[in-house]
DNA sequence: GATATCTGTGTACGACGCACACTGTGTGCG
DNA sequence: CGCACACAGTGTGCGTCGTACACAGATATC
């Protein structure tokens, strides 16, 4: 009835490094890291669109249906470089209070996506369950430890400032490639030209009210410090109403 | 120097009504939002995946090369899905005040989301600016407007809400598909398998505090405007704040 | 009515994910 | 120590995808 790791997709056993017992014929070359290591450098360098089994494989000087032998599918090969390309979360710092905690945490998060803007795109079918991703959870949680928030509450803020961090991130990963800005001014323009004041009254005022060059959806570190500080006040908020009651 | 709406993608060109000047040869056989409705039909059936050139146009009775005729690239119809698929947001309740407009757009927003999950994974290459986008983008705005936000205030605040909305839909849409929550069950119980107490005490401790079937990372209705509330919060301190100087 | 220009078609190419049958090799067990 | 077997890596092939290109016929404008 109780379902044991034998269940588990093999991707997650291998990442909990759940080994069966010995068993004759030859060692696998590579490790799981390794493939996860060259896919991100595919990736980091073209895209997520040019990680095809072939280009992994031809990189690490293999055969395209020789990754089969270590991975179920493409799917599992995305869950191995998710894994390796965040990596483990920065520590706790014992004697900071929530707020540092969990900027503490944002920031990192947000690196990371620097690092690798392509995780965003990565199409995500299940919540996440391997060591680092729990790990990564694991912090986002101890950063309300000490709050009156419930557990359920936790989760909740936690999630809430993961889906801010990913969701700027999104907003800012196409201007990453674009040196100059150059697409964010394209933008600006041919909003300020289709914003009609007819029809679009308060863009069109927003528009006017600074220079146009500055009304790209772009958010730089002030911008990801400013939104993420309304974040934080909204769980203030919440923080402050369950310490009353 | 300007750039005029010549140097515009075709397509926004045709969505935006800006027709040429007569020429010779046959008239289309459709419009781009026949082509947009039979596509988002697909989607809605079988996932953004099966979505192809040859099945949009099978669906039309067409050759698969013929689509091009109207659409650019696989890019271009993505343009043309979410356009059609979102449609007109809601009007805006005059006498409202900026959290009931807000959570009002938030809610069409969502329902759209609910009605065609598949828009989340599209992937947005650049800043929307098609017509109803920005009708979208111009309601949003307004919500905010009889209150102290700076016009980029409002951006941001919009802009919060609009990551807010995605971010919990993208949560959601595994589930949707997901009949008795299957899914989040399983996860559930292999997160609790997974959740070794001496790595991950926070997980394992929130685990136990409640059964952990409610333990899935789901947002129901009621999870939806708590933490909509949460956000809403935050951008009621930053009001506040304006206000006060 | 002439003609320029369009619509829709057919063919073709390279890339993709992956199923499957196969070869050879190295390991653990008897 | 030897051997059998499980496993690593290969090769081939299928169906699907996006789309470039050349073409034929229809038709709206002048």
């Amino acid at each position: 009835m109780s379902e044991t790791t034998a269940d588990l997709p093999r991707v997650l056993q291998q990442l909990w490094g759940l080994e069966g017992p010995a068993r004759p014929g030859p060692k696998p070359t590579f490790q799981l890291g390794d493939i996860g290591a060259a896919a991100i450098r595919i990736a980091d360098e073209s895209g997520l669109g040019a990680v095809s089994m072939s280009k992994v494989a031809g990189a690490l000087g293999f055969t395209t249906m020789s990754l089969y032998r270590y991975v179920d599918s493409k799917d599992d090969l995305y869950v191995v470089m998710l894994e390796v390309a965040f990596g483990s979360p920065g520590p706790l710092d014992p004697k900071a209070g929530w707020r540092e905690r969990i900027t503490a945490w944002a920031v990192s998060f947000r690196d990371a996506i620097r690092r690798h803007p392509w995780v965003l795109q990565v199409p995500v079918l299940e919540p996440p369950l391997s060591p680092l991703q729990l790990e990564w959870m694991e912090r986002g949680l101890q950063a309300f430890e000490d709050t009156a928030l419930t557990p359920r509450d936790s989760l909740s803020a936690m999630l809430l400032v993961n889906i801010y961090v990913r969701g700027t991130g999104a907003l800012t990963v196409n201007s990453l490639t674009d040196v100059d800005g150059e697409a964010g001014k394209t933008y600006a323009r041919r909003l300020k030209m289709l914003a009609d004041p007819d029809r679009f009254p308060t863009i069109a005022r927003n528009l006017q009210a600074r220079p146009p060059e500055d009304f790209d959806v772009d958010y730089d570190a002030d911008e990801f410090f400013f939104g993420l500080n309304t974040v934080l006040d909204g769980i203030e908020a919440l923080i402050a109403r369950r310490t009353k009651n």
